[in-house]
DNA sequence: TTGTACGCGTTATCAG
DNA sequence: CTGATAACGCGTACAA
């Protein structure tokens, strides 16, 4: 360009503040350099780190994100991903999808790259009951197929909520804790394969759980079932909550019954949410990488972006953060120690 | 129209998967029914609770949100405002912005309406020491048009942080508290806004703060600040936290003392996050209404969008969450008041 | 009631 | 290297 011309043509940029527009370069384009992003809910510390992350790379790449919260309501998880195309987003992120991502686009298939966080697949009704009764390898075996077939074609950046379990039970059973309970999660599927991490975790000790009590992954709903499950006569020296959120709702509940954690019932959450160092006591949890994995699904995206064929699936491995709200198991308390070991005995019977 | 004609055409649609596009349509329209959101970051579950109330109710009225975080970083929040002009969203919600307001549209002022959150005006250097030094009435006066005038034209939802301070002063005077500190906050303009009421209702009771120690509006900043604060021969009975969350690490750094709360020390905070009722002790604090304050942003926004020629200026009251975190201060425990008081005599000359 | 032409602000293509 | 012109998919206005 003929530099004259080119300062002539600034000069008017900057008289008119003229400024590309956007939407009718997208219209030729086909391109709008924007991305879809579907939440649970952004009220909530967890999803919004993870959609920290992700707005952070998309950002570095110069992408914009449009985002929705989905309410955990799979029709209107449908109707966002319909709009979302409708304004020709390049790309979508879909985190803890309750829905069937089958059902998501028509015969064709997806028309944007999708990729999926946290989410693999819906919970079918019974998983639940069956993660708890099944033998663990049964169940993880007919569980690894139906997650293969309803996420294919979709890149996948998961958290390996199994192992994240079964780290929280081995940190219990290190320090000498034998009467476990899991307490928390509905029939989301973290929570199915917590629970599934937990009894695998336990069966390879030669130790059954005292008790799985599931509940509301909310602070209301974790307090509500820590109650019944500590009041109850026979109870575990050590629980297992389904996340960090229900894990010092446990504590509180138990704190109000007159339990102290550690002294009295060790708890470990998982997350390490940021307030999670910072309760009374300190707890201590399986930490999950949120932000990074938001960078992660971002990056797996920007591959498919750029023309990958297959799909991306990452398992992300929690990581033991002990702090104080787990300790030593009492060294025998005579009366309880037999009514767990009657409970074991009768719950391992069954 | 012809029904034969309407069949004709809704066959048509299905077999060819037609759907209508957002962009070539927002094109033609001028107007792509979205609005763009820019936050301070999102990780952070006070700012995410606004964000699902702005998306909640702008998804009621049909419009999309775009959404950014700003990191704090006000050239960052400049370049967001100009990407979203240029992306042509029909409105901008800012909360928490850092940058100053007059500088982000050129000559002309802005071509889209915009509502401001919590985020009235920048500090200006000094402001902090003023809030600290100055005759609150003077400071009040001097701050009053500063405000007015870097908000002017823009529609602006903010708590009240003056009123909010009184109530929690006011709490602590009621449960017979004289020897009262303030822990937490930067620059940032709630901050010296609930310093400055936290001094007002001192002033009007009579006393001097103990001490106003300011920190980073982080855990780990309240809890450096808070060991700085509560190691000194001289402690307050009472504190005013900045946040909850700064609320949260006072309370740590106290018990990492010794010290029991609210025996040993009160610790009252700001926003009644989620976890705040559910933290050891449960905590008191001055409820802000974050979801509701979001869904009014966008109300605003949506009333400039339908026309109206006004800047809508809303002031939204805290409310008192009275938990465990407070409680009576002691009866004069001699050797500490007789400190205390001297602290005051010397504060209040100076 | 139905069909047609034009323009929205770009990018891409092609002739000069 | 420059300048003109044709799409992109939709709304709107007007003619048939």
């Amino acid at each position: 360009v003929r530099p004259e011309t080119r300062l002539r043509v600034e000069e008017a940029v900057r008289v008119l503040e003229y400024r590309p527009d956007h939407i009718a370069r997208a219209l030729v384009t086909r391109s709008s350099d924007t991305i879809g992003l579907l939440l649970p809910s952004s009220g909530d510390s967890y999803w919004g780190e993870i959609a920290a992350g992700i707005e952070e790379r998309a950002s570095e790449a110069g992408l914009s994100v449009l985002f929705a919260n989905a309410h955990g309501n799979a029709d209107r998880e449908m109707a966002m991903i319909e709009l979302f195309r409708a304004k020709r987003v390049d790309g979508i992120i879909i985190a803890g999808a309750t829905g069937e991502p089958g059902t998501w686009f028509g015969r064709r298939g997806p028309d944007v790259p999708v990729v999926l966080v946290n989410s693999d697949a819906r919970v079918r009704p019974g998983d639940l009951e069956a993660a708890q009764v099944l033998t663990p390898e049964v169940f993880l075996a007919s569980i690894a197929g139906q997650m293969d077939a309803t996420v294919a074609g979709f890149s996948h950046i998961a958290f390996d909520d199994v192992g994240a379990a079964r780290l929280a039970v081995q940190h219990l059973l290190d320090l000498g804790h034998e009467a476990l309970a899991f307490v928390g999660g509905e029939a989301i599927r973290p929570a199915v394969l917590r629970i599934l991490g937990f009894r695998l975790a336990l069966l390879q000790a030669g130790l059954s759980p005292v008790r799985v009590e599931t509940s509301a992954q909310t602070l209301e709903g974790g307090r509500l079932a820590a109650t019944e499950l500590l009041s109850n006569r026979v109870r575990p020296t050590a629980v297992v909550a389904y996340s960090d959120v229900v894990a010092i709702a446990v504590i509180r509940a138990a704190h109000v019954l007159g339990l102290r954690t550690p002294e009295d019932v060790s708890v470990i959450g998982f997350d390490d949410i940021d307030v999670a160092a910072f309760v009374e006591p300190p707890l201590s949890t399986i930490r999950q990488p949120k932000r990074s994995m938001g960078r992660q699904a971002m990056d797996a995206l920007l591959e498919a972006l750029a023309g990958a064929s297959q799909p991306r699936r990452l398992t992300i491995e929690g990581e033991l953060v002990a702090r104080s709200s787990t300790g030593p198991a009492k060294t025998s308390p005579v009366g309880a120690t037999t009514n767990v070991a009657d409970r074991h005995r009768w719950e391992g019977s069954r």
